[in-house]
RNA sequence: GCCCUGGUAGUAUAGUCCGGUCUAGUAUAAGCGGCUGUCGCCCGCUGGACCCGGGUUCAAAUCCCGGCCAGGGCGCCA
């Protein structure tokens, strides 16, 4: 097979912008074979790129030998570029068609795919993450990545908006002793050190000079988890103000949703069309529950929890069904949360942590932070936690901490519920997990 | 880590309960041939599979045991 260069060929429209109008126009299109439907005398190829397919029709007996013999050697997933006239046509469903004048074909494919890629016959998620690369070119899946690219750009903007600045923390850190979620060794240089599970310890030191910082970026967590919404590798998308309490930052997670939903179901029609799945704008604000409310409403549904215990997974899915869509849930015990969030000043048994839950999903959580060195050291000691291993974290108090408060959204999380999907790891290029370490 | 369910051509499935015409069926994909308006094109032909190991039995895709892998659930998840 003759591989053809690109020379001087550049793309002039996307497949989604061959219309009508361009009835008789010369046009260039680059993309992929998604299918061929050979008649014989007559020959239509679908040209997928990212934004679309077009029909490539190739009557037999009207083009060059030179475009008949390069259409006869196609096959599906060759990339491909051609050079032809747009044809406004009624008997294709998109009322247009391309006449190729010329083909090149930049690199061919194995005739046996892994998969299906036109969706006739439907493959395991397994089998589609084994050949992911393939995988991701389905219209399906570059739909979702599209939603959680205009979702990830309006939160940007969303922040920027509001004055956050950007930062980068530190991915490989010194210290396992945070507690909670097990941490990934590496080996750094002569000594040991671990992937990031959190930004938490230093965004909350950059409010004391850039006042407002958010981050998006990946994080690690070797837990043994082994759930549809739960992944080794993940991105978070946090946040942390200064001179702002848990209340004031649930205003701006709440308002962050909503334009991220508003955003989305405005750019991405089409990929929610794709995907059949219909996107609601939520109200705000939303709601807000109390720990001690939520107990008191599982109750009601049969689920007996006692006070001051965790909440457990299948009593989140009764929740779930009482409160179909975005609620908090505030005044959370103060020892079932992290050591660095606020204990309330009128009963330190509760604290000032949130959740935001999607359903029975926890989307976000975040909270007022101890402001304070001292009770932080309380804090840590009560949580069985070693405040030397935090020395250098403590010592930022002593350099004039703010009162301040935050968040972190789970991106892949976020983007289950704008796209409807139920397993995380659809929503993810590359999943890690327990049991996937590639490809 | 625990529990449940499953593992059959490239892909998706039928068959497994109740062992025997299963020489393992179907769809789709692939290969070959035919077809000038398809859009899940159509028609004909061809090749292609019982996860691995052990056991029971005259006989195992089917029953039993072990392993590996997958899906779901639980737990873990500052």
């Amino acid at each position: 097979m003759k591989i053809d260069s690109i020379g001087n060929w550049r793309r002039t429209h996307h497949t989604v912008d061959v219309k009508p109008e361009l009835d008789g126009q010369e046009v260039t299109l680059f993309g992929w074979v998604q299918e061929i439907r050979d008649l014989g005398g007559i020959r239509f190829i679908i040209l997928q790129d990212r934004e679309g397919t077009v029909q490539i029709t190739v009557p037999r007996k009207k083009v060059s030998g030179e475009v008949l013999s390069k259409s006869d050697a196609l096959q599906k997933r060759f990339s491909i570029g051609v050079k032809g006239t747009v044809q406004k046509t009624e008997i294709t469903p998109r009322g247009v068609e391309v006449i190729p004048k010329e083909i090149k074909i930049f690199s061919t494919a194995s005739p046996q795919l892994p998969m299906d890629i036109t969706g006739k016959v439907p493959a395991n998620l397994e089998v589609r993450l084994d050949a992911r690369a393939l995988d991701l070119c389905r219209e399906e899946n570059i739909a979702v990545f599209k939603i959680q690219h205009a979702a990830v750009e309006a939160i940007r903007s969303f922040l920027f908006e509001k004055g956050f600045i950007e930062v980068h923390t530190p991915r490989i850190i010194a210290s396992a002793t945070e507690g909670g979620a097990a941490l990934f060794p590496v080996n750094y240089f002569e000594t040991k050190a671990f992937l990031a599970q959190s930004p938490q310890l230093y965004k909350e030191q950059l409010v004391m000079s850039l006042e407002k910082v958010f981050e998006i970026g990946p994080f690690f967590r070797a837990e043994e988890s082994h759930t549809r919404r739960h992944l080794s590798e993940f991105v978070s998308i946090d946040i942390e103000q200064a001179f702002a309490t848990a209340e004031d930052v649930m205003q701006l997670l709440e308002q962050l949703m909503q334009h991220a939903c508003k955003v989305v179901k405005e750019k991405c029609r089409r990929e929610l069309a794709t995907l059949k799945h219909r996107l609601e704008v939520p109200e705000v604000p939303f709601k807000r529950l109390t720990y001690t409310k939520v107990l008191e409403d599982l109750k009601n549904e049969g689920v007996e929890i006692p006070w001051g215990e965790d909440i457990p997974t299948p009593a989140f899915r009764t929740l779930g069904k009482v409160h179909p869509y975005f609620y908090f849930i505030t005044d959370w015990p103060t020892h079932s949360k992290a050591f660095y969030i606020k204990p309330r000043d009128d009963n330190p048994e509760l604290c000032e942590g949130f959740d935001l839950m999607w359903r029975w999903i926890e989307l976000s959580s975040g909270g007022t932070r101890i402001a304070s060195k001292e009770l932080l050291i309380e804090r840590l000691k009560e949580k069985g936690l070693n405040p030397e291993s935090f020395k250098h974290h403590l010592q930022t108090f002593d350099y004039g901490m703010p009162p301040h408060a935050g968040w972190a959204i789970g991106l892949e999380r976020l983007t289950m519920m704008l796209t409807g999907k139920r397993n995380i790891r659809e929503v993810t290029l590359y999943p890690r997990d327990r049991f996937r370490l590639t490809p």
